[in-house]
DNA sequence: TGGCTATGATTGATCGGCGG
DNA sequence: GCCGCCGATCAATCATAGCC
C-alpha cells in the first residue's frame, strides 16, 4: 500500500528491472559559498566543501553552548571573527542543532547491537 | 596544511559492518523500491527494528546506497537483478513533466 | 605486511516547505 | 518578497573492516 511518485522520464536502454529512475539523476547545485573575490577568471569560486579549521570549530562550538540560536548581530560578529560567511555560520548552527537533536534522540534507547558473526 | 584533525574523538573510528541478514533486509527493501528508495520515517523504524540497528543507521545506509548506486549503476546490476527476482513490488510510477531531462539552466 | 575495495559515519551545503 | 528554521538528503571524505 505504498505508492511511489517518481518516474523515469527517459527511455532506458536496459530491459530487465533496474531502470533509470529520476532519483538517480538528481544533481545538487554546487555550493555558492564563493565570496566573489580572488580567483582568476576561470578558477571556480568554491565549488568544494569548506573545511573548517579546528579553531573555527572550537569557537563555533563554544558559541553554541552559549546560545543554540544566533541573533543577526552575533552572527555577523562571529562570521567576521572566524573569517566565514554569515551563511556558513548560519548553516553551521542549523546543522549543529540537528546534530544535537539526533544525539538526544539516540541517547534514549540504543540497546540493540547485533554485529556480524563476531 | 595538516588539518590536524581530532583524529581521536571521531565517532567513526570503531565501525562494524552490519549482519549479513540486516544487509539482506535493507537490500531487499532498496531493490524492491528502486523506483523510489526513500523509506518513510515509519518504514525506517520498522527496518531498524528488523535489522537491529538504529534509525539513523538505516538512514545512513540508504543515503550511502543511493549515492553509490547511481554513481555506478553498472556495478550494482548483478545485485539489482538478484534482489529484483527475490521480491517484486516495483511500483510503477506516473510521470509528471513532459520531456526534457536537464538541469535548470544549461550554460 | 601491503594494497585495494567495501562500507558505515560525519558534515558542509542544498532542496522544498513553513511561518513570520 | 525575503529570511531563518526544520527535516531530509546530497556528495565528498574519513577511517576502518575485510579480502587477497
Amino acid at each position: 500500500e505504498d505508492k511511489d511518485p517518481a518516474c523515469p522520464s527517459e527511455p532506458c536502454p536496459n530491459a530487465s528491472s533496474a531502470r533509470t529512475f529520476d532519483w538517480m539523476k538528481v544533481k545538487r547545485n554546487p555550493p555558492k559559498t564563493a565570496k566573489v573575490s580572488e580567483y582568476g577568471l576561470l578558477g571556480q569560486p568554491n565549488t568544494i566543501r569548506t573545511n573548517f579549521t579546528t579553531k573555527q570549530l572550537t569557537e563555533l562550538e563554544k558559541e553554541f553552548h552559549f546560545n543554540k540560536y544566533l541573533t543577526r548581530a552575533r552572527r555577523v560578529e562571529i562570521a567576521a571573527t572566524l573569517e566565514l560567511n554569515e551563511t556558513q555560520v548560519k548553516i553551521w548552527f542549523q546543522n549543529r542543532r540537528m546534530k544535537q537533536k539526533k544525539r538526544e534522540k539516540e541517547g534514549l534507547a540504543p540497546p540493540a547491537a547485533s554485529r556480524s558473526g563476531k | 596544511v595538516m588539518i590536524l584533525r581530532s583524529r581521536f574523538l571521531d565517532a567513526r573510528r570503531k565501525r562494524r559492518n552490519f549482519n549479513k541478514q540486516a544487509t539482506e533486509i535493507l537490500n531487499e527493501y532498496f531493490y524492491s523500491h528502486l523506483s523510489n528508495p526513500y523509506p518513510s520515517e515509519e518504514a525506517k523504524e520498522e527496518l531498524a527494528k528488523k535489522c537491529g540497528i538504529t534509525v539513523s543507521q538505516v538512514s545512513n545506509w540508504f543515503g550511502n546506497k543511493r549515492i553509490r548506486y547511481k554513481k555506478n549503476i553498472g556495478k550494482f546490476q548483478e545485485e539489482a537483478n538478484l534482489y529484483a527476482a527475490k521480491t517484486a513490488v516495483t511500483a510503477t510510477n506516473v510521470s509528471a513533466h513532459g520531456s526534457q531531462a536537464n538541469s535548470p539552466s544549461t550554460p
